[in-house]
DNA sequence: GTCTATAATTTGATAGAC
DNA sequence: GTCTATCAAATTATAGAC
């Protein structure tokens, strides 16, 4: 019998339920938004490809913005294991390690390009959430941490620190990660909105982007000329 | 007695009268965009705030698209007038004619959030349509002929040319321009959909992707290293 | 838990009177 | 040329029956 407080296995069945039909409802939400965009997510298409009548779904979430949030979330996630992939058992030099984020940065977003949209394109809201109150084990937050400690670690066995600011003085780790982010997101977005501008294709962009924001690191050209190691930034 | 096929005084007059609204609705329009964004431009409030119904807007325009479309056109001239701004007057040495090009570019979008954000993340429409065919006086096209000459110019008397693709080989012209022109507008673009996140101010990053660009092109640290000036691209 | 039915809005666009 | 009135379609979200 019962106890108050005490968890029955009808209840734990029930939660159970309740998970199954929660996770369905973000799959096929994710489905919609990989196929035609965030913008066709609507809760009547939603609940008709669910076999739900709209009201169900607002059983499981307050509203189409949770939604959203939890799709953004999965999103991130999908992108922190493609770096994590990508650098996974592979030597860890530096330069080449963060030579291949940046490639697997933006095949994933050309080959996502609804998801990619969807979490840096068109729902700032998850990432001011997440930046406001940081969580350690968030997955936006920890693809920020992968490329700014590649970038850092590269920076420490960098030739020649870049120079910014009035008066000038070194950049430091997040300042350059943040530059080459800002440079791939500018390559994939421009290539999502309109395919058929930026003529060149984007791994030719990307590299010439990449290569010139390494060069720069690695004094390039300059193979022979003595600078100190410095002590890579912030 | 007006004739057929004469032009009357009245006719210019009725003439005059209807480019004049045409005029005030899309100043209208555009200040709605800069306010509110291309989304809140909805042809209730456009014909509120011109002071007729809604229905009056269509003797003038087909539908809203064509309304967005000479806004967008608007947006393009008042960019290419930015940048023209930037390099009138200069000397011509072309890295620093390049770099005044790019910080006066980064400049515009982020002072022109709504504009920006329509001409180069809401509306590609517009651009498709000029680059389907191009036409000589678009102010779009005009911006993106800026860049890319000045581009061209650099790489003239660049000491030497990155190198991309398999097999390797020198990049475009055409091709260094759209890269820088990318990484430019992911620094813009990423700090109006998400104004916290990428922490670091738009003019630091705006100066090392400006900076590493260049420097690889002018064979930076490699002062006194003799390369063939090469011809400059396509 | 689920559905039916519907409220409450908002949108672009048009017909027809004046 | 302009307005009133309105259509037709879409949306999010909820109330209440079962």
């Amino acid at each position: 019998m019962p106890v108050k407080g005490e968890v029955t296995k009808s209840q734990e069945r029930r939660e159970q339920a309740r998970e199954t039909i929660r996770q369905e409802i973000l799959a096929v939400s994710r489905k919609i938004i990989a196929e035609e965009g965030f913008g066709a997510l609507t809760m009547r298409k939603l609940a008709e490809r669910i076999g739900y009548s709209p009201a169900a779904i607002y059983l499981h979430f307050r509203n189409r913005d949770e939604i959203a949030h939890e799709v953004s979330r999965a999103g991130y996630a999908d992108l922190f294991a493609a770096l994590s992939a990508a650098v996974a058992g592979k030597p860890s030099e530096p330069a080449s390690r963060l030579r291949a984020l940046c490639q697997a940065y933006v095949r994933f977003g050309l080959e996502n390009p609804q998801t990619y949209s969807l979490i840096f394109m068109e729902d700032p809201a998850y990432l001011a959430a997440v930046l406001a109150r940081p969580a350690e084990d968030d997955p936006g937050a920890r693809a920020y941490r992968l490329l700014v400690e590649s970038a850092g670690a590269l920076m420490r066995v960098g030739r020649r620190l870049p120079k910014v600011g009035k008066p000038a003085r070194a950049a430091t780790a997040t300042e350059f990660a943040e530059a080459i982010w800002a440079g791939l997101h500018g390559i994939v977005s421009l290539k999502l909105t309109c395919p058929a501008f930026p003529t060149s294709p984007a791994e030719i962009l990307t590299t010439l982007m990449v290569e010139s924001l390494l060069g720069e690191l690695a004094g390039n050209g300059a193979a022979k000329r003595p600078v100190r190691p410095s002590n890579g930034g912030r």
